[in-house]
DNA sequence: TTGCATACTGTATGAATATACACTATTCCT
DNA sequence: AGGAATAGTGTATATTCATACAGTATGCAA
């Protein structure tokens, strides 16, 4: 690709955050306007060039569909966005209203699936999974609904809390399994409510 | 919040999907064309309506402004895509155009920190970090630049090859460890070219 | 039945918007 | 000095687009 000049690259960047920012693109006299140009035509010109050298797309004749098309957008599929829990009181049916207080949002590609309405985030606590590498302040995301396989990590409400334990079939009975020595051990999972199969993890990192 | 009817519901993925896949959100005469309206004012009807109940929201006179006021968009805050490299073969200078393999897309929040331009991706091969909870195919998220504090996760260029390690201090000397007693445990960093510093992880559960 | 909300068709209009044409100024290269 | 590329001002115009006005039809509750 060619460089481009200061300017050039300057108007790509406003485009980009504006669109990010405002969720629309910017109109011609929008970006005028912003770096206090006293004709539109000054933007039509650069948006020329920046469209010659495959830094822009747009649509002909459409409004606000400037488009920046950096390669990594290219590469970047569907976002989705998974609501973060901080508790799950009970069944959670259609809970993704409320309760809600974060979001996680991630494209499909980088957490391998795609999550369904059902998918919900949680918030680790506690180290009961250190077993399988799931530490306290980890966030999971959890798919709700499918069957548990054997040893699948799952969430569930034990006690009025949602627990990461791992799923165990034990002679055709479930159990649930702490992955820390110090928690106890076996938890038959009759009456439980597993409330979701684990499906990504992200970590930031500690400070 | 208000139900909405099955139309309206209709209407608003629409006109999700559409801004997401499309980058740019519907006109009127659009959303009418694809569900075969022959006058866009049957569109006007279910805006007004979408609008008034709280789910839509666009400024009045301004081209492609409608928006859908999802609770969780409004949590979503900025989406960055960090470039995923499958390797690094040096020093990483502008290498963000080439080499890059695929795209990890995260908002912010999620990850706990806002991503420079020399943030980078990283697919994880081998437990040599175990030690510190980060598994053979995990993706890793680094910073290139700052200098490791005595204890972080770093990305080493060993052989060729760019490798997790911690990064240690002893006696002022900096060290590269790994988190696996099965691998050699202290490497001298002088002359170790230092890629980046850990600072979030993604993971994808296995089937 | 009488309303009332939803769900449309059809027409119209002004503002928003992209974009062409005509020029000027500056910088950089030859 | 001359020419090309970048960076602007100013004016004009054909679409695109949101939105208002005037109706019709249907189901649903009082």
């Amino acid at each position: 690709m060619q460089p481009l000049t200061a300017k050039q690259r300057a108007l790509a960047d406003f485009i980009e955050s504006h669109q990010r920012q405002q969720g629309r693109a910017p109109t011609y006299q929008e970006i005028a306007d912003h770096f206090g140009y006293r004709s539109v035509n000054a933007v039509t010109g650069h948006i020329r060039l920046l469209r010659q050298k495959g830094y822009l797309a747009s649509d002909t004749g459409k409004a606000r569909s400037l488009r920046v098309t950096s390669p990594l957008a290219k590469l970047r599929s569907r976002i989705v966005d998974i609501p973060l829990f901080g508790s799950i009181p009970a069944g959670l049916p259609q809970a993704r209203e409320q309760d809600t207080e974060g979001c996680i949002s991630v494209d499909v590609e980088s957490i391998g699936y795609k999550p369904s309405r059902n998918a919900f985030a949680l918030r680790v606590a506690g180290d009961s999974m250190i077993g399988r590498h799931i530490l306290d302040g980890d966030f999971v995301v959890l798919e709700h609904g499918p069957e548990p396989r054997n040893g699948q990590i799952v969430a569930a409400l034990i006690d009025g809390a949602s627990t990461l334990k791992t799923f165990l079939l034990k002679n055709g009975k479930p159990y649930l399994k702490a992955e820390n020595p110090k928690y106890p051990d076996l938890v038959p999972a009759q009456e439980l409510m597993i409330q979701g199969v684990f499906k990504a993890l992200i970590r930031r990192a500690r400070e």
